[in-house]
DNA sequence: GGGTCTCAGTTAATCGATTGACCGAATGGA
DNA sequence: TCCATTCGGTCAATCGATTAACTGAGACCC
């Protein structure tokens, strides 16, 4: 019981061959080199002594090593990371990759020394994982490591990445709020600088806009993205003479502030308000009452997507750097009615 | 720029020694058999070329790669797997440590598919989590592996592990109701089978018993653990003839549904009803009005337990199993008023 | 019969570090 | 003076795989 696992060595001696022929028989590896009786022979000794390659051992021969270094900038605190984790590890899962994980908690440095760690344990490649959608740069850190974005980008775009359709996704729940009748549509959004905030920001203008309406003048209102915020944003906009019939929120936290102001307004949703949102977190979205419409960002998606953009790279090293977009599915609910 | 890093080779070189002295001088090894001037000249030389080990090289020598394997079941989906990977992840990277993950969706075969690939890359150690506290086995692909429990732990405790209080903290929102006045105490709870229900219920009806209530009789509801089971809950428990002063919650999502059902019914929170539950969950306990009094399930506390436990074993293979119940600090919040 | 292929393997170098065994010079003790 | 230590290193084996180069035996062709 305490023995050794078996080696490579063990199993050719086993199957009285060399390791080589063990090796090239275990990986189907050297052309047809190998007959098939020999083969068997080797599967067969490998399988009783329940050999299980080394891949230390191999990855220092192959300089491989079948793990991907996942780069997050603050994997716990967001609970979009799972769906991101989960869709690049399946993916590198089923191509027979690891995943070693890093937080950097958004530091820099950190981001340096993790790069310089996983580096050292001489990763295959690097998914650089930002929690919110972001234009950033690739640290100067990563040299010849392939490396793909994930939800953000490159000011040059001179690195694969994947981001989510932002644009698609508010056209995709203002389309629902128009199918319903609504124009005067307001928008209540985050303080934070962020991508997201502007692609959503500025598809709502552009919407509003096309019904001859000032987006400018009066429906948008700004606060902190928590339930607080929105809710002080909808007392504000809800409280002006002329009131949106509908209203379009940055995300689902600040919905949650909005149903809170329009319940203490009497006004009911969908019936006197309809309200659309974006992220789709499961643990809002679904579970407010009624249940909010919200385009939802495609973690898993992304994640798995940035995996086998990397894998690919590994193969074609050379390949033009890809910039995907990854549609946001609409999660009809019942927070939308006609004006 | 297209140059491979630079080896031990080439810092021996440039330091104009041999690489077991350049080895020995980097990492400190070999007593003092290295003078303060050649050491401070690789020192010099590693800084210079930029050198970094390759641990693959190292671990092969070595047999220790510093890796640690985490196991979880369904790290992915749940909102706790975060912060028990970031203490895990934490703890690791403190030690030089870091984490190889893999999540096995709560598929056996998955578990012991994972154990293998991770046992194939020769992790130091495997942390076994399961996202929700409960009774399992150790898969039997772990022999000599070290392993650590994380959340859950073995029948015969047999392994060291690492589960939160609940009995404490359950005692600890049941407190701040007995301090508050509150003897009629229901209670709302999942209809799962699992060791976070059995100690709750246990220390809720041990509570009301001692104040010579009959817990059988009139007061916990049980249903599906999410908002709306725990709505139909505390609707049937509301309806009743003596209606509780309290509710203690199962967890946070089944609270959400408590103060619908009171909205519902029109009693205000804490003013007529109020109500302590468990887990904090960060986009509930805060955010619901009025804040919600909960025990937080100590998920980073217990991540970084695990590892630390794991990396005390790897020193000391022998050392006996220690089984480590985690305290649930109570979050103090404003649904919570005299009865 | 001699040369050339193919087949089915084997031998040995290699990946990049660590480390036990060894070694020459200087120091120290008797 | 002579032997034993200590000091400060070097040599070479080693971890467990992969793989380029080689080899011996038959088959095949002319």
């Amino acid at each position: 019981m305490a023995t050794r696992p078996p080696r490579l060595t063990d199993v050719a001696k086993a199957a009285g061959v060399s390791t080589a022929t063990a090796s090239m028989a275990l990986n189907g590896s050297g052309g047809n080199r190998i007959s098939t009786e020999t083969r068997d022979r080797v599967l067969a000794a490998a399988a009783e002594l329940g050999y299980r390659p080394n891949t230390v051992a191999r990855g220092l021969r192959t300089r491989r090593t079948h793990m991907i270094g996942f780069v997050g900038d603050n994997v716990a605190t967001t609970p979009f990371a799972g769906q991101m984790i989960r869709g690049a590890h399946d993916a590198a899962r089923q191509a027979g990759f690891l995943l070693l994980m890093i937080d950097t908690m958004g530091d820099p440095d950190e981001t340096g020394e993790a790069i310089a760690a996983l580096q050292e344990r001489q990763i295959d490649g690097i998914v650089l994982a930002t929690m919110y959608h972001q234009v950033t740069e690739v640290p100067k850190e990563i040299k010849s490591t392939p490396v793909v974005l994930l939800d953000s980008r490159t000011a040059d775009y001179s690195v694969s990445s994947v981001v989510p359709d932002e644009r698609g996704g508010a056209l995709g729940v203002l389309a629902e709020l128009a199918a319903a009748g609504h124009r005067r549509i307001g928008h209540v959004t985050t303080l934070e600088d962020v991508e997201a905030r502007h692609l959503r920001l500025a598809t709502w203008r552009e919407h509003v806009t096309a019904y001859g309406l000032d987006a400018d003048d009066l429906l948008a209102e700004t606060a902190e993205a928590r339930t607080h915020g929105g809710y002080e944003s909808a007392m504000r906009l809800l409280g002006r003479p002329e009131r949106p019939t509908a209203i379009f929120c940055f995300n689902d936290r600040m919905a949650m502030g909005v149903y809170r102001a329009a319940a203490e307004l009497g006004l009911s949703i969908p019936g006197d308000l309809s309200v659309v949102s974006y992220d789709d977190q499961e643990l809002i979205a679904p579970e407010l009452a009624p249940g909010l419409t919200s385009a939802a960002l495609p973690h898993y998606e992304m994640g798995s997507w940035a995996v086998n953009e990397l894998l690919r790279r590994l193969d074609e090293p050379d390949a033009e750097p890809v910039q995907h977009l990854m549609p946001c599915p609409i999660a009809r609910r019942d927070s939308v009615a006609p004006a």
